[in-house]
DNA sequence: ATCCTGTGCT
DNA sequence: AGCACAGGAT
């Protein structure tokens, strides 16, 4: 018995045409309405996948109507007004990926004729389109046999496949795009594509129970048959952060601000930063402090504490403004405007710098 | 590999 | 209110 099962799982865990039948004709049954699936032109599909990364398909039809009517072409995209572009992205979020989608428009301009590239390699060298997205427009908008494994994919393989790993690492992420691969049917790959992403997003959903009583494909589905929908994905234990406490010191001068730039090679490298220090300091250890680097203090303002986050560091962070009676050798002093125009700020610092405009008193 | 972005989920 | 996510960039 034990045999016969795991012979399922391995070689008669998918068959692969009927595989291939279910999925698609689940998608064709079930499928979502969606103007780029009614009219699905390259130019729709690029922008459609572009607005639906990080969002939801609901919010995205909206903007994608407004934005094809006014951007009906790559050539109006790639000679789009930022001001206009920027106004009509306002609230979907990400702003990059608009400004990204303007490059991208002229890099088809210069480098394919104004026409959308059909091949995987091209598609992924423009700005703003990685590995999903390029198999994404080149499957579903021209028919080539590449695969488009997003977030859902890569859930529903791993439940598929019984895989109870890091679904972030690589090498697991490689093993799923492999099987992905060997999965694609000879046509109809953007629907196959498609179809194990809309299985994703509404059956072998990521929050709550799986809808397995409605799958296509529970039959041949690991984590169904030995109800492991709850342990896969795995949910990785959330690495400890090291926490540090700093004392952020912001000083003032005649109406400018103090910056400093960051070591390259280090932890944000040549980004500015304000001074700071490992510790936390009240303000009259940081009148000593300061008269320690030569300044004079001449008033010490508290701001709000913060935390902020990197991968693998927690910085609990406390601030003051302090006034100086002069500026300080080792610091750039600039005016708020010629920072926020010229200079990058370290983004552990940004909220700060944001607040000083506040209550600033000119 | 590591960082960034803002959102939606708890 | 804080955190986890997801895809791209560097």
């Amino acid at each position: 018995m034990t045999n016969q099962h795991e012979l399922e799982n391995t070689e008669a865990l998918l068959p692969k045409e009927d595989f291939q039948k279910k999925i698609l004709d689940w998608f064709h049954e079930h499928k979502r309405t969606m103007p780029w699936r009614e009219t699905p032109l390259p130019y729709y599909i690029w922008i459609s996948e572009i607005m639906l990364q990080q969002t939801r398909v609901d919010t995205v039809i909206p903007y994608f109507y407004r934005f094809i009517e006014k951007y009906d072409t790559v050539k109006a995209l790639a000679n789009a007004e930022d001001e206009t572009l920027l106004k009509l992205w306002e609230g979907l979020g990400y702003y990059n990926r608009v400004r990204n989608l303007k490059v991208a428009a002229g890099e088809i301009m210069e480098r394919h004729g104004g026409e959308i590239p059909e091949n995987y390699e091209d598609l992924l060298k423009l700005k703003g389109i990685g590995e999903y997205t390029a198999g994404a427009i080149s499957s579903e908008a021209f028919g080539k046999k590449e695969i488009a494994v997003d977030g859902n994919v890569y859930r529903v393989m791993a439940r598929l496949l019984g895989i109870r790993e890091d679904l972030k690492k690589p090498s697991v992420m490689k093993k799923i795009k492999e099987e992905v691969r060997g999965l694609l049917p000879d046509t109809l790959v953007g629907d196959f594509n498609q179809g194990l992403i809309e299985l994703g997003a509404l059956v072998c959903i990521p929050n709550g129970s799986p809808r397995c009583g409605i799958c296509p494909v529970k039959d041949s589905c690991t984590a169904y048959k030995e109800n492991l929908q709850d342990e896969i994905p795995l949910k990785v234990k959330k690495k400890e952060r090291r926490e540090e406490e700093r004392t952020v010191l912001i000083f003032r001068h005649e109406g400018r601000y103090g910056i400093r730039k960051r070591e390259e090679g280090a932890l944000l490298a040549g980004l500015y930063e304000f001074f700071h220090e490992e510790g936390h300091y009240d303000a009259h250890l940081i009148e000593e402090w300061v008269e320690n680097l030569g300044g004079k203090p001449s008033a010490i303002y508290p701001l709000k504490d913060k935390k902020f986050l990197f991968t693998h560091i927690l910085w609990k962070l406390k601030a003051f403004v302090v006034e100086l009676e002069a500026p300080l050798e080792e610091l750039l002093f600039l005016t708020r405007e010629e920072i926020r125009s010229s200079y990058s700020l370290a983004t552990a610092f940004r909220d700060y710098f944001e607040e000083l405009g506040e209550n600033e008193v000119e």
